[in-house]
RNA sequence: GCUCAAGUGGUGGAAUUGGUAGACACGUUGGAUUCAAAAUCCAAUGUCGCGAGACGUGCGGGUUCGAUUCCCGCCUUGAGUACCA
């Protein structure tokens, strides 16, 4: 066995010990444990059916170094790994196909987890889990159920049962109840209430419950028939396969989400993530100050309410906007203006949000033919609609200010409306002035003279003596809609009785997915639930029973809309923490142990979407008492994404007649010219009249066409081609692409032109190649630079890949991924696989008596490696580690070293980042345990006690030569001795130097 | 437009409180070993220059004895967001 591994054969020792691993559970964590507790988490990946490339495990690498150096450190991890099975792809693939998802994503599972596996990552796979598995959805129905069963209570400032709301309105009505809940939620009494129906109770209920079920404008797209979140659709399309989506009115199950708007806020303070990360979770959540102004409309009852943020600037508005889908506008458009408005309502509910968007530009909009009344000065004021007032954003209407907003002003040229202007010294005839600085309120009334501030203010509090109008923040983030029209997610635990939502009892989940013949919407276009037989609730059997049972006494239909993907998503981090429990999604005392994540790794993307939603769950769930953290993730690192190198053949285009008709035409000819020819052929040179003469005569003697002109022109046309046919010196493997069984026969007859210009039939010629240009771009299967893991796991072993991966440069930035490099890291492993053979024969040797004296150099390079290995891991600057590994290998093989006190601390060392091999070397050492729990060496500063210092020695701030010094030299002497020297002598040149700044230990400048 | 991040050799990148710019690796060139190749080892490698030397961290200024690092103004690239009142 011990001779097989002479050489550093990593298939072997890799398989060997992910054997071990698995056998042993090396990795499992415990519940209770006297070590302190560290949670370390992967984002939840969705299985694709694509496998995994070079770029997905960038992030777990680094969560799995971080991991095992924990474990060195004496910490009980909790690293655990899953699925995010529910999904939009394997549905989509279902419906093409029939196959049901949960088959393929039982498969893409699998080849996930060979995957993994094969890179040695350190997951306790003993608490797996998956979305789409009844055992985990039972909880997500049950926390969806939790939600129906809650209000937000403001005056305690968090959620609470429902019980406790009915409690109030049935003793004292909803007038004093400070609850976050509906716009236009009616005001009743007590005995109004008692009063009302079950059904007429239930309705004002769901207008506080934390998860509703309203008619809501939503983002509908017809190409995947489902509604999607505000954050699926990215530029108006949706981000799942880039499909427009238009607004449309549906009832759907909401997430009153809105309620923590502050609360997620303000939590961003306490957590330990990336600066831009918070930024865009607060411009999500976009919180404004200003005030609700209520405007009374001339002549009627109705009064139009607007936020603003700048009330100081009220006596400046001319007119108001109101959004074209605003509730009032049928209600107050005079007669006379029907036509016109109700033919602008038309055409813009025609634009999709995608054409609303594009064209910013274009100025559109109608006069409704009403006024309101100002509130102070008592002045009519024209109500128009436009579109560039959006319903879904504050009251849906403004008082627009043209001096102070650009979009006002824009409006109010182009329909000339009168632009007043109340900035005091302020020029706003070619634009309007909306900054808040430097401004002084004039034409105002009692505004006059105040800057922004104090005016506000004021205009607050006179609002406030009329009634018309008081200080209000208003939140950018929307409640979330939480039904999807689709079949691969979880069903809700909820059946209908005349039409109102009732949830089923606790007791009876979970609710499982139904089987249907085909996963699309049905004919009347109901989602695929629709299609299923079996799918009503018996109240009294408490079970799923066939539809034909439905009578609407006892047995009741089912809700047809899923879950969204992120609603598994949001809460899968405490189910690691008792995977298997039967009778709560995790223990008391499991959440109490474990607490929260300490260390969360993943993509950016995920900024408004799954990061928002989970810690809105958290904080529900800390609400109601199920879970003792307020903020899931404590500290968030996104990885970058790694790009690939495409690599480019130039295929030769000509121009010319080709063809009886002589008509000219361009076409791609078999030629291909090597990188140096790519720029130069444009040009009338001599190799580009070569090629010209070459394919006349190729296509005219070679391929017998008839009517072949010689080309007029030839031009360069770039071809992606796959990049493992590159060598590290950008070579092509023509043998390769030719054969290629992807592409049949389209390179069968190709012909490459060499860097010297020779024609390569294929690649026998020694010593002449065919050279591509590189081009860094997103990894794609269409550009042909994707690399798989599995490959270089093979070639290179996973230990190899694993350092790479970090060696590429900082974790979290984008960097490009250039296969050939990685032979630096692997010659690295080698290298030091030699350090512990210095052996017969290369066979294994380590010296283990410990020497009295003479290991000074030795354990200087151990110290000075301890010591940035440590400070890079606790900074996940992975990168830096890998060369610090690499100079200590160096150093120790030109010392020969071989001791035992040097080599055991150093495999430690290096066993986070290359476990396969530390553990390989720590067996033949001698250790019969796995190396992932030795403590991690202890760094000891005497090792790097200097005594002398090499100075650099510059002038004028320029290092000219460095000279040795005794680190104990005083100030004075290193002057003297500096000053003295030969070359100080020569650099001055008879000069006298004006000053001469000497730092102790770290440099000498002298100046002049 | 706004917000955030980043610009350093042929390439990936290093320089953690301002103190020897280019560590470590890839690539390239030359050499050793070999019948030959692979593998391995040694040396050189920022640019210009024969050389001494000069220049050099996106550009232009500034602070400093000294700036990749700090300040001001610009340019470029990437990411996010977008009529948010």
């Amino acid at each position: 066995m011990i001779l097989s591994f002479m050489y550093y054969n990593f298939n072997e020792i890799e398989k060997k010990w992910q054997d071990y691993w698995a056998k042993n559970q090396t990795f499992k964590a415990k519940n209770n444990s006297d070590l302190p507790k560290y949670y370390v988490l992967d984002m939840f990946p969705y299985p694709s059916g694509a496998g995994l490339h070079v770029g997905h495990p960038l992030g777990y690498i680094a969560s799995d170094i971080y991991t095992r150096y924990k474990r060195h450190k004496g910490f009980n991890v909790l690293h655990p790994q899953g699925y995010d099975s529910f999904g939009l792809p394997a549905e989509q693939y279902a419906i093409q196909t029939g196959q049901h998802p949960a088959v393929t994503t039982e498969e893409n599972i699998t080849t996930y987890r060979r995957q993994l596996d094969q890179i040695g990552f350190s997951f306790d796979w003993s608490r797996e889990v998956r979305t789409s598995d009844p055992s985990y959805y039972k909880w997500t129905q049950w926390i969806f159920i939790q939600l129906y069963d809650s209000w937000y209570n403001n005056t305690s400032n968090k959620a609470e049962g429902i019980d406790t709301l009915i409690a109030i309105f049935t003793s004292v009505g909803n007038a004093k109840v400070d609850a976050v809940c509906d716009d236009h939620t009616e005001t009743f009494t007590a005995s109004e209430w008692n009063a009302f129906s079950s059904k007429k109770q239930q309705e004002i209920l769901l207008k506080y419950r934390l998860t509703y079920l309203a008619e809501t404008e939503v983002n509908w797209c017809p190409a995947l028939g489902t509604v999607l979140a505000n954050d699926e659709i990215i530029n108006g399309v949706s981000e799942r396969g880039g499909h427009p989506v238009v607004r449309k009115k549906m009832t759907q199950w909401s997430m009153r989400i809105s309620a923590y708007a502050e609360r997620l806020l303000q939590g961003l303070n306490d957590i330990d993530w990336t600066e831009s990360l918070k930024e865009s979770q607060r411009n999500w959540i976009g919180k404004s100050i200003g005030a609700e102004v209520k405007f009374r409309v001339q002549n009627s009852e109705f009064k139009i309410p607007v936020f603003t943020t700048r009330p100081d600037t009220i006596f400046g508005v001319s007119f108001m906007t109101l959004a074209p889908e605003h509730d009032l506008v049928s209600q107050i458009t005079t007669d006379a203006q029907k036509p016109e408005v109700e033919a602008y309502i038309k055409a813009t509910a025609k634009r999709s949000e995608r054409d609303r968007m594009s064209d910013v530009k274009t100025i559109t909009g109608a006069f409704t033919g009403t006024y309101a009344e100002h509130p102070f000065t008592k002045e009519p004021i024209p109500v128009w609609i436009g579109d560039y007032v959006l319903a879904g954003y504050g009251t849906g209407a403004v008082m627009s200010v043209p001096c102070g907003d650009q979009r006002d002003y824009d409006f109010a040229k182009h329909f000339n409306i009168p632009i007043p202007n109340i900035f005091e010294g302020i020029d706003i005839s070619e634009e309007a002035y909306a900054s808040k600085d430097n401004v002084v309120i004039t034409n105002s009334d009692f505004l006059n003279g105040l800057p922004y501030k104090e005016a506000s203010k004021k205009a607050i509090s006179e609002l406030e003596k009329l009634n018309q109008g008081q200080g209000k923040t208003n939140y950018r983030l929307r409640d979330a809609v939480f039904s999807r029209q689709r079949y691969w997610g979880e069903p809700f635990p909820v059946y209908y009785v005349n039409g109102m939502p009732q949830m089923i009892d606790k007791v009876h989940l979970p609710i499982r997915l139904p089987e249907v013949e085909k996963y699309l919407p049905t004919e009347t276009g109901e989602p695929p639930l629709g299609r299923a037989d079996v799918w009503a609730w018996d109240v009294e059997q408490c079970s799923v029973v066939s539809n034909q049972l439905i009578d609407h006494k006892t047995v009741f239909p089912l809700e047809l809309n899923t879950m969204p993907g992120w609603a598994g998503s949001s809460w899968y981090f405490f189910r690691y923490m008792d995977a298997q429990n039967n009778d709560a999604f995790a223990s008391e005392e499991a959440l109490a142990y474990w607490k929260d994540v300490d260390l969360y790794i993943g993509g950016s993307e995920h900024a408004t979407g799954h990061l928002l939603y989970s810690r809105f769950w958290v904080k529900f769930l800390k609400d109601r008492g199920f879970v003792g953290i307020e903020e899931p993730f404590k500290k968030l690192i996104n990885q970058g994404m790694i790009l690939g190198t495409s690599a480019i053949a130039h295929r030769v285009v000509a121009t010319g007649y080709f063809n009886e008709t002589k008509e000219v035409s361009t076409f791609h000819t078999d030629f291909f010219v090597s990188e140096k020819y790519s720029q130069l052929i444009l040009s009338s040179s001599e190799i580009a009249k070569k090629i010209k003469q070459q394919i006349k005569e190729y296509y005219l003697v070679d391929k017998k066409i008839e009517n072949f002109s010689k080309p007029f022109f030839i031009g360069i046309s770039p071809l992606h081609v796959k990049v493992q046919y590159i060598n590290s010196s950008d070579e092509l493997d023509i043998e390769g692409l030719k054969n290629d069984k992807e592409f049949g026969e389209d390179y069968k007859d190709a012909i490459f032109i060499g860097e010297s210009g020779k024609v390569l039939s294929s690649g026998e010629d020694l010593g002449e190649v065919f050279k591509v240009s590189r081009e860094v771009e997103k990894m794609s299967k269409s550009k042909y630079n994707v690399v798989n893991p599995d490959a270089i796991c093979g070639q290179y072993g996973a230990d190899s890949l694993r350092m790479y991966e970090m060696f590429l440069g900082p974790l979290e930035q984008a960097k490009p991924w250039n296969t050939a490099g990685i032979s630096g890291v692997n010659g690295f492993l080698k290298k030091l696989w030699k350090l512990y053979h210095q052996g017969e024969n290369g066979s294994f040797y380590v010296n283990s008596a410990t020497p009295s004296e003479g290991l000074g150099e030795e354990l200087k390079t151990l110290h000075k490696t301890i010591k940035k290995v440590e400070e890079d891991i606790e900074s996940f600057s992975f990168n830096t580690s890998v060369s610090t590994f690499m100079i200590a290998v160096n150093e120790l093989t030109a010392l020969k070293c071989d001791h035992r006190d040097i080599l055991e601390p150093l495999l430690i060392l290096l066993s986070p980042y290359a476990p396969h091999i530390a553990e390989e070397l720590w067996h033949q050492m001698g250790h019969d345990n796995s190396i992932s729990t030795a403590a991690f060496p202890v760094f000891d500063a005497k090792h790097l006690v200097e005594s002398s210092k090499n100075y650099p020695i510059s002038f004028n701030g320029k290092m000219k030569f460095t000279l040795e010094l005794p680190m104990d030299m005083s100030k004075e002497d290193i002057e003297k001795t500096v000053m003295a020297h030969e070359k100080t002598i020569a650099q001055l040149d008879g000069r006298t130097p004006k000053k001469v700044i000497i730092v102790p230990g770290k440099i000498v400048n002298i100046v002049g």
